[in-house]
Formats: C-alpha cells, sequence, structure tokens
DNA sequence: AATTATATTTGGAATTATTCTAATTACAGC
DNA sequence: GCTGTAATTAGAATAATTCCAAATATAATT
C-alpha cells in the first residue's frame, strides 16, 4: 500500500504544522483509510494495519487515527452506540447508514443547505460543525 | 413528582400498543424527564430518580429508558463518545451542544427543511430518521 | 380474593470501546 | 553519532452499558 504524493504531502504538512511528527505508522494507517473508504472501525484498521505491519498495536491505531482526526485529515463518525468510523472525505457530507446492510454511504451537501441549517438556529449561537447522520435503508435494501 | 394526566395516557397508551406493562419505574422516569427537560444522561437520570424512589437500580433506569425511547415516547441523543442523553420532546428537532457550557438545546426543524434534506439523498435511499447535531457556543458562551 | 403465568426489577458480574501508563524505540537537531 | 523529545507498544484501567439469575410485581384466570 502506497500513499499518493498528493496525499503524502497533505498528511506531512498537516503534522508539521501541529508539530507532529511522520511515522510509518501514521503514514500506513492514512494510506489505508484512503485506499478502501468504507468508514472502518477502528478494531478494522487495526486488522487491516497488521497485514502489512504486523507489530503495529490496537494503542498506536488508536493514537494515529486521533492524531489524524486532530489534523482535520480524517473525520470521525458516530452512530448512537456503535463503534467510532473513520471517513477520510474531506468534503461537506452527511453519512447515511443502511441498518439491512450495515453500510455508510457519503452524502454530499451543498453549501446552501448548509446555510439554511445554521439559519434555523436561535439568535447568538454559532455553531462550528453540524452533523447529519441518516439512517434507513440503502438502494441494494429495500425490505 | 405527578405526571400530568395528558402524559400519563400517553405513556399508557404506548405501553399498551406494545404489550408492555405500566410500571411504577416506568411512570417515575418518564416524568422526571418531562419535569427537568435538561437531556440527562442515565447516570443523572438515575441520581433523580433516586431522590423519591430510593431502592430504583440503575439497571432499571437503563430498562426504563430503553422502553420509553422504544415506544417514541422520548428521543436518545449521542454526541460523539459522551454518554448517551434523553429528551422527551417529541416535535422535530435537532440538538445544539455548547462546548463551553455543555449545555443542550432543542433546535426546531420545518418540514420543508427535512424534505430538502431527504431530497439530497441518491436515488433509492430511503431515511427513516434524520439526526441532525450541532455543536459550538451558545448565546450564553461567546469566548 | 387466591392462583398462576408472565413481565419487570434488582444487584452484581460481564462486556465493549476506549484511554491511560510506564517502558521501549524512533526520530530530528546538534 | 549523541541527546532530547515524541511516538509506539503491551497491558492494565476505565466508563458506559448490557447481561444474568433470583426476587418481586403485575395481569389474567379461576
Amino acid at each position: 500500500m502506497r500513499l499518493e504524493p498528493k496525499y503524502k504531502e497533505l498528511l506531512n504538512s498537516a503534522l508539521e504544522l501541529s508539530g507532529q511528527r511522520a511515522t510509518k505508522q501514521r503514514e500506513h494507517i492514512y494510506a489505508l483509510l484512503l485506499q478502501k473508504r468504507n468508514h472502518p472501525t477502528a478494531e478494522e484498521v487495526y486488522v487491516r494495519a497488521k497485514e502489512d505491519m504486523p507489530t503495529i498495536s490496537l494503542a498506536t491505531v488508536y493514537n494515529c487515527l486521533e492524531t489524524l482526526a486532530e489534523t482535520k485529515l480524517i473525520r470521525q463518525v458516530n452512530f448512537e452506540r456503535e463503534p467510532t468510523r473513520y471517513c477520510p472525505n474531506l468534503t461537506k457530507h452527511a453519512h447515511f447508514y443502511c441498518r439491512e446492510s450495515g453500510e455508510i454511504v457519503d452524502v454530499d451537501l451543498s453549501d446552501e443547505l448548509l446555510d439554511e441549517l445554521m439559519k434555523v438556529l436561535p439568535a447568538g449561537f454559532t455553531a462550528k460543525h453540524i452533523e447529519i447522520s441518516y439512517d434507513g435503508a440503502c438502494n441494494d435494501c429495500h425490505d
């Protein structure tokens, strides 16, 4: 698994900006998130990471995911009480969770729609972030 | 703490509909959620519940909250990995979480806005529910 | 009203996801 | 190549929640 130059630069500059080091583990985990964008849990990332890097520990996976999230290279996605999932899609989007297949699909959101959502806030409230999750049945799963 | 007749009926019919029994504990917990609508966690509900019902157990609090949520009398509210909070507001609304004060505020949503959110789904996708959470600073907390 | 069947509550143990800790290892600057 | 700091590692600890088996409460039936 190789990290494309574009993303390698993105990673390096994001880490440098926040005064953190570029390590094999961080690069590896970022690469595998980009390579298969299926919103894996930390545990799933751990399993995949070990294929090419058998000595990596679960704690490191958590640490790396945390670092990547802090530096805004990935997003954490939560559905109710389920384990946190991770997503390297940096565009503005919501998540659709199919209760049938368990699949999570990104749903792009326009700036206009996000603006409208901001406008319904009470006076004096300012939101840094809006998190939107749908849940239902995806294309492949109508009862 | 007394459950208003209106809500008592709502509770009884919801429980009956789902074939479950009306118990003191369920009524008590529903009443205290209605009385102080500050989106408490299960632990907070437990503390409050014990004031008037000292022998209630934490497991029962969880059971009752689960039953109330199943019967759609209350909603579960999750913010990232924080403990689940509970909300008896049945209108369509989002939640605003103030990172400063920790306060959670209901934000009413119009049917039109929800429609628009449904329209942006890919073809063949149908959502049963949309969960929207803002996070930022509330009226009382601009840095 | 007593009897029976089933649902609910209870306290504690178990589980799950995640974070913490202390020791080792790796990296960056001199 | 040394030195200081950051990152990784394995395992222990934690927090929220769920599970379990026994006791109790409720509803249905006699």
